[in-house]
DNA sequence: CCCTATGTTCAACACTTATTGAACTATCGA
DNA sequence: TCGATAGTTCAATAAGTGTTGAACATAGGG
């Protein structure tokens, strides 16, 4: 448990690791979750996806967003807060998490995404 | 060898395995060498990618690329040659391969891409 | 027709990956 | 202090991945 987890620096963020990443049907539906929370700019925590997998299973995925540089964890108390690291990742590649967002909302059926009904929208 | 390999039609391509595909950096460098290629508007063939990898393994890249829809191949006589299904992938996913392609660009040292002095240049 | 060039297919291998459940750690609240 | 809650870590497993070399198929040129 403990002190915050290790995060690569905005430079470290490499594009096969970060399309891997994405690549995972898991994985791309917590970064889709992330991102539809990004506009009530408040964070998740893991239980909050639970409905995509087991505890485990859902730590091995967050390990793995964090160490690519996809996403990046607080520690607060119990909890973990988590968020995307838009701002490196549009600053590294430009347009790619917006096309990447945009292309899995197009299929979100397919991809048995969460769709919005269960995020809180603002006004 | 024979008839013209399977391709997966416009609709049946996926989001995760296009992803997929793009992260390994011997697909991605192929990849960035057709779409440089698109440029002069000739194809290419398997061996003018000899300097990534061998012929085997190379052709084992292709079928995946073939599979998940990202590029396609034509056959004439005894060479295969091969482009990106560009106007496909971008009907799908807007802005995803432009997206992928400009940020490899940009990496391109990192990544070794094999950079455009072996690209004939369209004025 | 044979020889060569192009590219695929196959089997084998080492390696990585996703998934599971159980054990563990740390924090909060009663 | 005790118990519940949140999440990680570990070991085990099953399945998939990339790489290699050898064998194969096909077409073209002498």
């Amino acid at each position: 448990m403990s002190r915050t987890p290790l995060h690569p620096t905005r430079e470290q963020i490499e594009l096969p690791m970060v399309l891997d990443c994405l690549s995972d049907p898991i994985r791309l539906a917590i970064v889709y979750q992330l991102a539809q929370q990004e506009r009530v700019s408040s964070e998740l925590c893991c239980g909050d996806f639970y409905a995509l997998s087991g505890k485990s299973n859902l730590a091995y995925h967050f390990a793995k967003l964090r160490e690519c540089g996809v996403m990046q964890t607080r520690v607060a108390g119990t909890n973990r807060f988590m968020r995307l690291r838009r701002e490196d990742l549009d600053t590294r590649f430009p347009g790619l998490l917006d096309a990447v967002l945009s292309s899995a909302a197009k299929d979100a059926e397919r991809l048995q995404l969460l769709s919005e009904c269960d995020v809180v929208e603002a006004d």
